[in-house]
DNA sequence: AACTGTGGCGACTAGA
DNA sequence: TCTAGTCGCCACAGTT
C-alpha cells in the first residue's frame, strides 16, 4: 500500500499476512468433511495449496457449503480452480478471478482515498524505492473517520510530438517538448534539441523524479501519450523510471497506465461525466470547467506543430502553447478531483483506475463489496445472448404550446420499484421452481415471479444508496454552500446518484456478473404499469396530460387536483411522486423526447432538440435556441422569422465565425468497417490518405463545401478548408 | 433527367 | 449499465 501519513510522510506498508484465495462450491447432497478429504486428497498435485477451511455462504441467496482455498500464489489460482472443478462433490469454483490486490482492499476494508490506521513496524528502505518511510504491517488496516484532504503533490504534463508525416510514430518522431506545471506553481518546459529528444527525455525523467509528484495529470495519456513516451524510450534506447518502485509505466486492468506508486490519472476518462461537454477536446472540458474561457485559449492544431517547431520565430508560441494546456489540465484536475477521490472511496476502485473503469465496472465493484459484507458469493463472469427486452413508456405529446404545465416526476423510480418489490437476483423465483412460503410479488405484463422476503441483495443496497444520499443531502442543507465541506459532499452525493442510478442497467447488461434479465425487464415493466395507473388516476381527477416520460408526467396546473393525486399515488401505488417544476410556457412538436420550456426564472429548458446535440453545426444550434427564445419568450414569431432571414444574410456574406460552421461526429467503428458514405466517414476517410491515425472514439470535425451533388462529396476537414470555399 | 417514397444506417439524446 | 425515440443522409426503386 502506498500511502501519505498524517505527517505528510510518503509511506510503502508492506502486508505479508495476506493469502490469496478462491471458493469451491460444495454440492449439497455432499458431505462437506468427505469433499475437504478429497481436495486434500489433490495436494500432492497442487503443492501451492496452503491451507482449506470449510464454511458457509450464499449463492444467490440460496445458502452453500464452501471451502475456502488458499494458494500461495495469486497467479495459480485459475489453473487451481480448474483442477478443484473436477473433484467429486465440488460443484463449482468462485471467486477465482478476483484480482489480488483488489481481494486484499476488499476482505480488510481498506478504501482507496481515504484514512486508515494500522500498525506497524519500520523497515529498512528498499532500494530503488522512493517513500519515506518502509513498514511492514503488523495488523490489519481500519478506516478512521477523517475526512482531510493532505497536500498532495500534483504534476501535470503536456507533449508535443513532431509530426513529419500524419500521426507521429514513436519510432520515427520526437518528442520535442513536454510542458510541466505543478500544484506548487513550478513551470517548466522541456525542449528537444532541435529533432534529438535525447536529452529532453533525460531531463523531463529527472524533473518528475525530484519533484516526486502523488499524481501525475495529462489528458488523453492513456490512450495516446504514456505509450507514445513508452515506445520513444524504447527507441532511444533509454530507461523510463519514473514511478516510485523502479519499474517503467505500464498497461493495466481497463487499458489505463499504471505508474507505480503514483497515481496516474488522464482527465480525458472524466469527460464522460460532463454530458454538457459534447467535443471532448481539451479547449472543451477547459471551458466547460470554467478554467478558461474558449477564446482566451490559444489554438494551434496538430496538422500546425511540424511548422511551428520549424519556424524559430513560431517555435517560441508553440512552448508557449504547451505550457498553457499543461495549465489547463491542472486547472481541469483541480475541478474534477473530489468527485473522482469521492467515487473512488465509494467504489473502492483505486484513484488512477476509477476514471478509466465504465459505469458497469464502477457498479460491479461496488456491489463485490457490499456481497462480500453480507456474506455472498460473487457469480464469474458468463458469456451471454443478447435479447432487448422492453423498458420505459413515452406517452405522445400535445403539439402546440401549452402555458402552466406542472411535471410530476416520480422520486428515484426505479430503484424505488426494485425496493418495493424486492426485485433482485437473488429473489428471482424462475418458472421451474415452486412459489416460496414467503409469497412472491408478481410482475405485470411479464408475469416474473420475486419472493418478498427476505430483503435481497439489491433491496438491501439500494436503501442503503437511497438513505445514504438523503443524509448527506440533510447535512448539506446545514453547511455554508461556498466552503469546501459542502463541496465534497454534494461530490458525495452525486457519486451515490451515479451508482443508484446504474443499478438497473447494470441488472440488464449481458456483461454482468450479477446479469438476470428478468430483474431488469420486471423493473420496467412495473415502471410502465406505474406511469399507467398514474394516468388514470390524473384522468379521474380531470386533470389534462400533455406529455410524460418514464417517470414523469406533464399536466396542466391545477394545485388542488394535483395535491389530490399525489396523494392517492402513495396511497394506491406505494411510490412517491412530487411537483419537479412548472413551465410558464412549454413548446411539443409531434415527436417524443423533444420540447423546450420557459422556467419561471426566465430560462429555456431544451430538450433533446438540436440545441443540445453534439452534432450539429453551433451556428444551427444557436440559430434553434434564439428562434425559441423569440418564440417562448416574446410570443413572437415574426421576430423569428426576421431573426432567421437576416441570419441567412450573415451566413451568405460569411459573417459567421467559422468555427460555428464545423459539423463534428463520433468515430463508432473503424473507417474500413462503414458500409455507407457518410459524410463524417468521407472525412475520417480523407484524414487517414493523410496520414492520420484514427479510431473508435475519436471525433472528426469537418465543413461541408459549396456545390452541388452529396454531402459526402463536399466535406472536408476543418483544419484544411478554406472560409471562402465553405 | 428530376423528383418522391421508403428502408436501413448511424449518431445522438431522454429517461432510469 | 439499459431501452425508447428522433432525425439526417444514402441508396435504390418507381413515377413524372
Amino acid at each position: 500500500m502506498w500511502g501519505i501519513d498524517e505527517k505528510d510522510r510518503r509511506v510503502l506498508i508492506v502486508d505479508s499476512s495476506f493469502q490469496p484465495y478462491f471458493y469451491a462450491v460444495l454440492e449439497e447432497n455432499e458431505d462437506p468433511k468427505q469433499v475437504y478429504e478429497r481436495i486434500m486428497n489433490e495436494k500432492p498435485r497442487l503443492p501451492l495449496i496452503v491451507n482449506v477451511e470449510l464454511d458457509r455462504r450464499k449463492f444467490f441467496g440460496e445458502p452453500v457449503n464452501v471451502a475456502r482455498i488458499y494458494c500461495q500464489d495469486p497467479d495459480a489460482i485459475q489453473k487451481y480452480a480448474k483442477v478443484i472443478r473436477s473433484v467429486r462433490g465440488v460443484k463449482e469454483c468462485l471467486e477465482t478471478d478476483i484480482r489480488y490486490s483488489m481481494r486484499y482492499l476488499i476482505d480488510n476494508d481498506v478504501t482507496p482515498c481515504a484514512w486508515h490506521e494500522v500498525d506497524v513496524k519500520e523497515e529498512e528502505s528498499i532500494r530503488g524505492v522512493q517513500v519515506d518511510k518502509v513498514y511492514s504491517a503488523c495488523s490489519a488496516p481500519e478506516r478512521i473517520q477523517k475526512d482531510d484532504i493532505p497536500q498532495l503533490r500534483v504534476l501535470s504534463f503536456f507533449p508535443i510530438c513532431y509530426a513529419s508525416k500524419g500521426s507521429p510514430k514513436p519510432e520515427r518522431d520526437p518528442v520535442v517538448i513536454i510542458a510541466a506545471v505543478t500544484n506548487t506553481d513550478e513551470k517548466k518546459v522541456f525542449t528537444a534539441k532541435e529533432y534529438d529528444d535525447r536529452d529532453l527525455m533525460h531531463s523531463f525523467i529527472q524533473y518528475v523524479k525530484n519533484f516526486d509528484p502523488d499524481i501525475i495529470v495529462g489528458y488523453q495519456t492513456n490512450q495516446q501519450y504514456w505509450q507514445y513516451l513508452i515506445e520513444r524510450a524504447v527507441t532511444l534506447e533509454t530507461s523510463l523510471l519514473i514511478d516510485r518502485a523502479g519499474t517503467w509505466p505500464h498497461r493495466s486492468v481497463y487499458g489505463h497506465i499504471s505508474i507505480t506508486g503514483r497515481a496516474s490519472i488522464d482527465m480525458f476518462d472524466f469527460a464522460d461525466e460532463l454530458p454538457e461537454l459534447k467535443v471532448k477536446s481539451l479547449e472543451n472540458m477547459t471551458a466547460i470547467l470554467g478554467v478558461k474561457n474558449l477564446k482566451e485559449q490559444r489554438i494551434i492544431h496538430e496538422l500546425e506543430y511540424s511548422d511551428f517547431w520549424d519556424d524559430e520565430e513560431k517555435r517560441k508560441e508553440l512552448l508557449e502553447f504547451a505550457l498553457e494546456k499543461a495549465e489547463c489540465i491542472l486547472g481541469i484536475f483541480e475541478k474534477m478531483f473530489i468527485y473522482a477521490s469521492e467515487l473512488s472511496k465509494l467504489v473502492g476502485l483505486p484513484l488512477d483506475h476509477i476514471g478509466k473503469a465504465a459505469v458497469g465496472f464502477r457498479t460491479e465493484w461496488y456491489l463485490i463489496r457490499e456481497a462480500h459484507k453480507i456474506g455472498e458469493l460473487t457469480p464469474e463472469r458468463m458469456e451471454q445472448p443478447y435479447i432487448p427486452y422492453a423498458g420505459g413508456m413515452v406517452l405522445k405529446p400535445k403539439p402546440g404550446i401549452h402555458e402552466n404545465v406542472c411535471v410530476l416526476d416520480f422520486k428515484s423510480m426505479y430503484p424505488n420499484i426494485m425496493i418495493e418489490k424486492n426485485i433482485s437476483p437473488d429473489t428471482y423465483v424462475p418458472p421451474s421452481k415452486p412459489e416460496p412460503d414467503s409469497r412472491v410479488n408478481v410482475a405485470p405484463e411479464v408475469g416474473y415471479r420475486f419472493r418478498r422476503e427476505p430483503p435481497g441483495f439489491y433491496k438491501i443496497v439500494l436503501t442503503k444508496l437511497i438513505s445514504a444520499r438523503d443524509e448527506i443531502r440533510q447535512i448539506m442543507r446545514k453547511v455554508d454552500p461556498s466552503s469546501l465541506d459542502y463541496q465534497l459532499l454534494d461530490a458525495r452525493q452525486k457519486a451515490v446518484k451515479v451508482i443508484t442510478n446504474a443499478a438497473y442497467g447494470y441488472t440488464g447488461w449481458i456483461g454482468a456478473r450479477w446479469f438476470r434479465k428478468p430483474v431488469a425487464e420486471a423493473t420496467a415493466a412495473w415502471g410502465r404499469s406505474m406511469i399507467m395507473k398514474s394516468v388514470e388516476i390524473a384522468k379521474e381527477l380531470g386533470l389534462d396530460i400533455v406529455y410524460g416520460d418514464t417517470d414523469s408526467l406533464f399536466i396542466k396546473y391545477d394545485p388542488q387536483k394535483i395535491e389530490t393525486m399525489i396523494r392517492r399515488i402513495r396511497e394506491q401505488l406505494g411510490l412517491e411522486i412530487r411537483p419537479e417544476k412548472t413551465y410558464r410556457r412549454i413548446l411539443f412538436t409531434e415527436a417524443k423526447k423533444r420540447y423546450c420550456g420557459l422556467l419561471p426564472d426566465g430560462s429555456l429548458d431544451n430538450v433533446g432538440l438540436e440545441v443540445v446535440r453534439g452534432d450539429w453545426a453551433n451556428v444551427a444550434k444557436a440559430t434553434q435556441e434564439h428562434v425559441l427564445e423569440l418564440i417562448l419568450k416574446e410570443n413572437s414569431v415574426e421576430k423569428a422569422v426576421e431573426f432567421v432571414k437576416s441570419l441567412i444574410r450573415d451566413l451568405r456574406e460569411h459573417k459567421v465565425p467559422y468555427r460555428d460552421l464545423i459539423i463534428w461526429k463520433t468515430l463508432t467503428r473503424p473507417v474500413e468497417k462503414y458500409k455507407v458514405n457518410a459524410p463524417h466517414v468521407e472525412t475520417a476517410r480523407i484524414l487517414k490518405r493523410l496520414g492520420w491515425d484514427l479510431t473508435v472514439g475519436d471525433q472528426v470535425g469537418y465543413v461541408i463545401t459549396q456545390g452541388s451533388g452529396r454531402l459526402y462529396e463536399r466535406v472536408k476537414p476543418y483544419a484544411l478548408a478554406s472560409y471562402k470555399e465553405v
